[in-house]
DNA sequence: GTTAAAATACAACAATGTTGCAAATATAAT
DNA sequence: ATTATATTTGCAACATTGTTGTATTTTAAC
């Protein structure tokens, strides 16, 4: 989807960094670090802009963070439906520190201890990706 | 497991904020937060001492830390044949911010795309918990 | 173009991660 | 028990990241 047309959606202006931040993310095509974001950016914004940018998004949910482990936190562009689902799988490169989202992967879900209820399942499948296999 | 025979299985001294620490996460159960851990421990150690300390037991694998969205770290003690286990499930309650690890759970593992190869299986289900629920 | 609402830069501060080093302590040898 | 040695701890300092207030700039609607 185009960026312009993403903001739209939301209800949100056409701001330079806006714009920048997803075409990043949209080009990239994997999720990133707030420093790795922050270089790839076509101009060097202030840290507060981005980290309330990337707040936005979050809570709009243009964009999701990872869960990986250590204190790393990944951003990635989210697919239209990803609030809605359920399930999701990200994977982590423990060569390159890449992380992909698998939009194709579902989750089979698992029985829980009695008491407990799920709204959401994160799986995070930590390897080596394809092009440091290669 | 006693604390101290866990010490003496990695070849660690027996050192109070070592002891106190596993104790902590040994009787509570579930996974805590650095603070959290802090506050219960019985004696108040500089939070440099207790950041090495976490850091050895991860690193030796008395403990792991469990991989939840946004940017809290949470640790918990380790069952013996932690690192011998490919696939971890933990459970985050959205309402107490509980970390469960659920040791029973084994996770179908997923078709991954070409090329990518896994070691380590991560899921955290979202959702409440047992004593939220009631 | 004018204007109101929103975004940004800048500054400041809080929280967390991290390290060097001197003092204190644990362990092993005596 | 005492001592010697290696390790751990507390303290201080600094780096990085998270966060917020405010004045200025920019956006979008008129």
């Amino acid at each position: 989807m185009k960026t312009e047309s993403i903001l739209d959606q939301h209800n949100l202006s056409k701001t330079p960094c806006r714009v920048d931040i997803i075409n990043t993310l949209t080009s990239v095509d994997v999720a990133l670090t707030e420093n790795q974001i922050k270089k790839n950016l076509k101009f060097d914004y202030d840290r507060a802009t981005i980290f309330r940018t990337l707040k936005t998004f979050s809570e709009k949910g243009i964009i999701h963070c990872v869960p990986v482990e250590g204190n790393e936190v990944y951003y990635a562009i989210s697919k239209p439906n990803y609030k809605q689902t359920l399930s999701h799988a990200h994977f982590h490169c423990n060569s390159c520190g890449g992380v992909y989202c698998l939009n194709s992967i579902s989750i089979a879900e698992p029985q829980l201890p009695e008491g407990f209820s799920a709204n959401k399942y994160e799986l995070t499948i930590n390897g080596c990706c394809k092009k440091c296999n290669e």
